[in-house]
DNA sequence: GTGAAAGCGCTAACAG
DNA sequence: CTGTTAGCGCTTTCAC
């Protein structure tokens, strides 16, 4: 089997390489005839185009970079990173982009692939995963003209495409419901301040408190990490301020707070009644089962390329800033059944 | 900013194209002078060379591609994909490489792309990730002559290039460890059939007893499904035979075999001693912690790798088979304590 | 040591 | 409607 180029396609055909390259890339302006004599050419000898000339000739690859910088590998730790990349991939797919990974171990990966990234001409546009609103990275990817979208980064200053699922908003949402339950002293465990989850899912909790009248009490709020033992710590802190309920910012920690409240004997949520965030799979199968928000993360993953997709043909104006909404999920830790 | 290619390099330098060329390939010929010349308009200019010019000029890409197919999706339920996949991109920054990840969701997606990953001329190989002896997409490798070198399938018929952990051996290692300490009745709690590893690790358990002079008893062998729910199952229906001892090929079946354990009033290790397979971080955390086998899957993904570029650069011959070894890792569930 | 020239396989004006 | 002709940016003989 020979080298199967557009030239031989052609020269089977009985026809120029223009016209065999038309055919294929679905143009008009080819007579019925021609088209199908060439069709069957290429069925016959099941041709496919070389991608990579293509792309040197139209200034294209199809391919977009996934990009998560060292900080994020925490996402390896709970179920956020497959459903994330099962959306992303399932996106491109779809829409017939390739997808190329780049996870960055430490900083010499970083600074040894960053510029392969941005200057080589072997990608469309990048998937950059952060949570800081102030990644160098960024500003990089601003200068050097790439489309980019990020995911999990909305910042104010710069405007910059992203997409993000609507932390305070779910916030919000798990602490008004504990509101309307009746609760009155409510706590908060959330995540390390210095991931914007984080900061947002709290700045959800001081608005749904105060705009339904109740007042803030720092010794209620307590810093976690997003780990289970992070939870376990910081509840053991908060049982002293004898909370009545406690959003907890990730299923994760609900788990280890929850601990933490079995071990002095109380229960949940009889004597403490907990919302978290993320509806893990663990969320439904724990004891009580958690009343969590759920995040629709695979379709972020999804969404973001769309986005990219968006922003790489119709260009970087206007600027998308996409945030999905969340779910409450009603079980038991909430003690709402007590109330139905 | 100009667009920066070989040729306004070579301008700036005052020098011809090739002599650009040989200078960033770091080819030999070139005077040190030149060179210097040469280098330092690159390093000021900040040039970077079009890899897909170069792809195109060399029929390299520099890219291999990742492939899970459908069946294999299940890999996300566990942290077994993360591990692997930071270990295939660690391996493959390190190699100057970049990932193209194709996950597979669903059969239209595989009859889409697989053709594109064997002859567009993208790919310089092929990761695959199976643990069935008889996928078709790898005849379809064959046949392409496309490098390719699969991970978790051992298949003796057609001789591929292989990387795996060593499922029989650590299972012998798991199975002769609760004969050393005594257990008579030992029993198995199997992964599902279908795949390989299960069969595996089944295989190893058969062959220490049976080296040991015990003697196997098909009561004693229940299949089940790699899932908590599914070993908590398989446990129940053990008990009816008695066992002193089980092999659970999973830590997540261990979880729920010990599950079932405790509610009919046994305690690990006394009443029952357990010995799994993989260890996985909750493995240390469980109640008691579970002596288990440890998988090295982040060595297992560079591994895997480095084969693979190994036989792009040298060829499919010989073939590469390569298992490696697991790690017994003591802890109380086996109740190795009591005799120590 | 260095440069000229011919591709790599495709797209995209531009003619006819 | 179809073919001719330049490129896309790089590598790689082959002369000098």
């Amino acid at each position: 089997m020979h080298k199967l180029t557009l030239e031989s396609i052609a020269e089977l055909a009985g026809v120029s390489r223009s016209t065999v390259s038309r055919v294929v890339n679905n143009q008009a302006g080819v007579s019925e005839t021609v088209r199908d004599r060439v069709m069957a050419v290429i069925e016959h000898t099941g041709y496919q185009p070389n991608s990579v000339a293509r792309s040197l000739a139209t200034q294209r690859t199809g391919m977009i970079g996934l990009v998560i910088p060292r900080q994020m590998q925490t996402l390896f730790v709970d179920p956020y990173f497959p459903r994330l990349i099962q959306g992303i991939s399932a996106a491109s797919n779809q829409q017939g982009s390739t997808l190329a990974l780049f996870l960055l171990h430490n900083e010499d990966e970083e600074n040894r692939i960053y510029p392969q990234l941005l200057n080589r001409g072997t990608l469309d546009g990048v998937l950059f995963i952060t949570n800081s609103t102030e990644d160098p990275f960024v500003q990089r990817l601003l200068n050097s003209g790439m489309p980019f979208v990020t995911i999990g980064r909305d910042c104010e200053e710069t405007p910059t495409n992203f997409v993000d699922v609507d932390n305070v908003e779910g916030a919000v949402t798990a602490v008004s419901h504990l509101v309307r339950l009746g609760y009155e002293r409510i706590a908060t465990i959330t995540g390390p301040l210095a991931s914007l989850a984080a900061q947002n899912r709290l700045d959800g909790y001081r608005q749904a408190l105060v705009s339904r009248g109740h007042s803030l009490d720092a010794n209620l709020i307590m810093e976690g990490d997003f780990t289970e033992a992070g939870g376990y710590y910081a509840m053991q802190q908060l049982l002293a301020h004898e909370p009545e309920a406690v959003f907890v910012a990730s299923d994760a920690m609900a788990l280890g707070a929850m601990r933490a409240v079995r071990e002095v004997g109380w229960t949940v949520p009889d004597d403490m009644a907990v919302v978290s965030f993320d509806d893990l799979p663990q969320a439904a199968l724990s004891d009580p089962p958690l009343t969590t928000i759920r995040q629709p993360i695979k379709r972020l993953g999804m969404l973001a390329v769309e986005t990219l997709l968006d922003v790489i043909a119709n260009g970087v104006m206007p600027t998308r800033r996409i945030l999905l909404p969340t779910e409450l999920v009603i079980r038991s830790s909430c003690g709402a059944d007590s109330f139905v």
